[in-house]
DNA sequence: CCAAAAGTGTTTCACTTACACCCATGA
DNA sequence: TCATGGGTGTAAGTGAAACACTTTTGG
């Protein structure tokens, strides 16, 4: 054997930070701890990496474990290795984060965790560990990636109006938006498919509803396009 | 002891990525490996997270260890954690990205490696692992972190002429720029203090030197500007 | 018919781009 | 005096921002 085993290591976790949109708010997935340390406490969904799967897998695998999501989104967002941050001892951790359509998934809650739930992000309780800052780094993140990526979409049902499409943008990067000039912008980017539908069940008139068209969008990338809010 | 120590643990490294700038070419350090695996090619300076340390400090001992560098810029870059990355087992890297002044700096190898080298990011040699990829990555982070945040001084010595800042980005965006604009552009932020000198020894005009002003742009950064080139 | 949100164009202003010549210096 | 890069301004075009009223629908 190698000298890679000469030496102590340190234990590897992945947490995700799963945001939804719920409406007018958005919220991240947390789960309450069944265990110590900080029993009671919520904290983001992970666990430690196996031998034998990827960071990316690892991640998938534990939000599945812990909630049954399967986000439609997911990145590798920071790797946090401070030496205190987990009581326990040396515990660093591949932080993810993950975008999910709200509306189609039913938590449930298993292994380790007590429960699972969404929270606004702006009102979350105390967190386990350092997940506190984890959270706020993946909220960075989502503000400066959503403006150069049509991720968004990930946050919305799939057939959405434009006036949920706007409202996504505002309650992310937290300023309201003309909007004359977003649907302007929006659709001169030639990327949302327009459908003979509209909304229903609303007590005024029905906005028309749109798709978002990947397959477009991925060809009008290879050709230098760049998406921008 | 709790459960944190039930599990088998991948091993934990650090791999920086160090640019330095030499007048026409965007440059990166390499370690010619030691020891097996991979005797004799070429590799990114790293090694082995210790147990007391942070993953910030992993990485600049290493790079001091195995270059005598200390690099003005070092962030995370990513974590690759593929299963197979390593032929000696399980072995999962935290990569960082550095900028140093090439100007100010002597190579000295040490530790693990035979020898360390500078060579062009457009020629390198077949990387050990998949050092490749990092590299790659490394690059993307660069291009486009440069053009909103102002770290391409930390290529530059300290004090520089508006043709080397231009030629700078010029190489690492891999595009010309006018010369008119360009000036017109960074002297408009008021980020450049203007010294009484001009550069020395060129048998041409000789072009007054600037120097950037750290605590004039933390200033406007709180205000709310953002550096975009 | 009232309330609520959908939908729609134009003007103004700022910023980006394109572009060419004279100047200073050392060899 | 020649070669080399340093240094400078303007005009045209493009994109961002500001802004208000009519339409549709359900209650």
């Amino acid at each position: 054997m190698s000298h890679t085993y000469e030496y102590p290591r340190p234990a590897l976790t992945v947490d995700c930070v799963v945001f939804g949109l719920d409406d007018d708010d958005l919220k991240v997935l947390l789960i309450q701890r069944g265990v110590e340390p900080f029993q009671g406490r919520w904290a983001l969904p992970g666990g430690f990496v196996r031998m034998d799967e990827s960071l990316d897998e690892a991640a998938r695998r534990e939000l599945e474990e812990e909630s049954g999501i399967r986000p439609g989104h997911l990145e590798q967002l920071f790797t946090f290795g401070e030496p205190e941050r987990d009581p326990r001892g040396r515990v660093v951790t591949v932080a993810y984060f993950a975008l999910v359509k709200l509306s189609a998934h039913t938590l449930r809650a298993a292994t380790d965790a007590r429960e699972a739930a969404w929270f606004s992000v702006w009102d979350t309780p105390k967190l386990a560990f350092d997940h506190a800052d984890i959270l706020t780094t993946a909220l960075q993140r989502l503000k400066g990636k959503v403006r150069y990526q049509p991720i968004g979409f990930e946050l919305l049902p799939p057939k959405f109006t434009l006036t949920q499409l706007q409202r996504l943008y505002e309650i992310v990067l937290e300023r309201e938006l003309d909007k004359r000039n977003f649907r302007k912008k929006i659709l001169a980017m030639d990327l949302l498919e327009e459908l003979d539908e509209v909304e229903q069940d609303v007590s005024h008139r029905a906005a028309r509803l749109y798709r978002f068209d990947h397959k477009k969008y991925r060809q009008l990338e290879k050709a230098g396009f760049n998406f921008e809010l």
